[in-house]
DNA sequence: AATCAAATTCAAAGCGCTTTGGAAGCCTGA
DNA sequence: TCAGGCTTCCAAAGCGCTTTGAATTTGATT
């Protein structure tokens, strides 16, 4: 049943038919009471591929996964984003495509999303510094808003942050507060922009209390269980150990408590530890009581707010400079505790 | 530029431009590289709307999840499943619809994705015991393929799945060989049909050696570190626990390893286990050395394989009941030894 | 009753491709 | 020289919608 049959079935010109299903004005309200019932009754459902063609709209978001070429890594949190995000799209009737490409790729990818026309508007994951597709979205003209930031971006855009530069400033004064000095840091790997931010959150506390950091205590990694584990054992293994840590992910997490039973301490008792937590789904940080010690931030909250966002700006009610800065909040769990060197 | 204005500026008609494009044959040699040398330096690419509207194929493949209303889970292992899809799809020029659908919208999603044409065919996740979207999805004419299988569906269909059964019955031999009484079993839902197998080989395995088994050692949970935590840390407080574990997912082995650790035992020495390890990107079984003995086959490439076999069926150069199973290798880690009861 | 504006409806022209059904050009062989 | 068959190209008709511009009907006003 397409819109030529119903409209014959109806008696109306395909027109009108048209009008009144999408809310139109000039249409009488009798009529189009009698077309949408016609409409339900014999399940019509307008062709996509139509509408999209007729109107020049793609309704339709991509979010191209870069995939580092040598790692082949896929980051978990990339589903609880786009499960968020999905929410978002599905309720404003937009598809969301997936595209997993190659880092040399991306270019390239974005170039013919555009002059092919198959999607709206693009979520750009994984910003890097200096990151190379803020300039080229804005040259092809392609709506997007990033998730995350991309410092030394020279031109503005849109984007949804948490403000990890403060999280990790407040998880280290947290830490402080307890008597620790040496303290580590399992970070992501440091071209990725969230760990830049991480990073000069963490260094900024220990300055402000007149204390040096240490490069043997700050690790940056691919977050994966494996790393945590090794960049753990390597900072225990020191002659002057950290009593604390604060670790990126909660990834790392299983991997530094691997680590750290090995070498028979206690969580929270001879070492203490604060993990960023982006709350997914099928790793929560405790069922009621949390376990760690954690800045915590929904990730899937925040793929719900880039969708939401980059389809207003799709739309033109939304400027594409829009920003949002989402707060991480200090969750106390069972994984700190004052420094055992207290004094 | 349009197929139009590259036309025009050819002195051709459309349709030669197209057909030389297209790789018809009625076309002289000498203008198809005239043709396409223009389309490249014009960097003319067709529009995707346009070509799905006049062909009538929607070039998408939709990956409809469910989740669990209730608890809101989104699987982990999708990520790598997708990601080895996706290759497969770009290659082929085919887009990649992901929809996040509540479980009980499922049927709607799948009736509105035919009769609306933006998508040929779908990736059936997550199979249940007679699953219902398989009788849907043939009834409605949906080309599919479904990774798992659904014990019980009466309808022949086109599958990839690993041989669960056989993974779980020889990785339950290979503990029983080492001495081992008391297995105890971590599985995931039981309502998924994965599950059954992998507990259908536990027990046949189990049977055969005129063993029976022992409820309070089979656990059936979802799938997350702290409900494997939880599981496992049962079975341990037990009057007579278990000497081996089998463990459905990595992810359940981290929250064992932590039930284990609290418990002050030694992995391979006191206790043996055995995981299933679905060769996650970002969550490897050690880099060089596997840590955990393991089933194992990479969900990645079953993504890949159900892609391509997918995209043959909608061609129709594979006829829509192919199937594929895969079967686990036997990885053997430090995580299993003798049991501390050998006679 | 005639007029004009507002409310409804419709015919037809796209959107940018593919594809059908010729038509023209070019050989070949009788 | 011409029929018949290839080869090569093209005009035009879709694909199933939206949207413009115009026509028709209705209602209010004089």
């Amino acid at each position: 049943m397409n819109l030529k049959d119903l409209s014959q079935t109806l008696g109306l010109s395909p027109t009108t038919v048209s009008r009144a299903l999408n809310g139109y004005p000039e249409v009488n309200e009798a009529t189009r009471a009698k077309v949408i019932a016609a409409a339900n009754r014999y399940n019509y459902k307008p062709n996509t591929r139509a509408i999209r063609l007729a109107t020049g709209r793609a309704m339709a978001v991509g979010h191209v996964i870069p995939v580092e070429t040598r790692h082949e890594i896929v980051n978990p949190i990339f589903a609880d984003f786009i499960a968020g995000a999905g929410e978002a799209y599905s309720k404003a009737g937009y598809d969301l495509i997936l595209s997993i490409v190659p880092d040399g790729d991306e270019a390239r990818v974005y170039r013919e999303m555009k002059s092919r026309g198959n999607v709206d508007g693009v979520i750009v994951h994984s910003p890097k510094q200096d990151d190379f597709r803020i300039k080229l979205l804005h040259e092809i003209g392609m709506p997007f808003v990033v998730h995350g930031r991309a410092t030394g971006a020279e031109l503005a855009y849109s984007w949804v942050d948490v403000n990890n530069r403060r999280a990790f400033r407040r998880a280290t004064d947290f830490l402080l507060d307890l008597g620790h000095r040496r303290i580590g840091l399992v970070n992501g790997l440091e071209f990725m922009d969230f760990a830049i931010r991480r990073r000069d959150g963490y260094t900024e506390a220990m300055v402000d209390r007149g204390l040096s950091t240490d490069a043997a205590l700050m690790h940056s990694i691919e977050m994966t269980e494996g790393l945590g584990y090794s960049a753990v054992r390597e900072m225990l293994a020191l002659p002057n150990p950290p009593t604390a840590l604060l670790l990126s992910s909660m990834i790392i997490a299983l991997g530094a408590r691997r680590a750290i039973d090995e070498r028979g301490l206690k969580i929270g008792r001879d070492i203490s530890i604060i993990i960023h937590d982006d709350d997914l789904s099928y790793m929560k940080n405790g069922e009621d009581v949390p376990i760690f010690t954690a800045t915590r931030s929904s990730v899937r909250e925040a793929g719900r707010l880039a969708a939401e966002m980059l389809l207003a700006t799709i739309t033109g009610t939304l400027p594409a400079t829009s920003t949002r800065l989402l707060e991480a909040e200090l969750i106390i769990g069972q994984s700190t505790g004052p420094s055992p060197y207290r004094p």
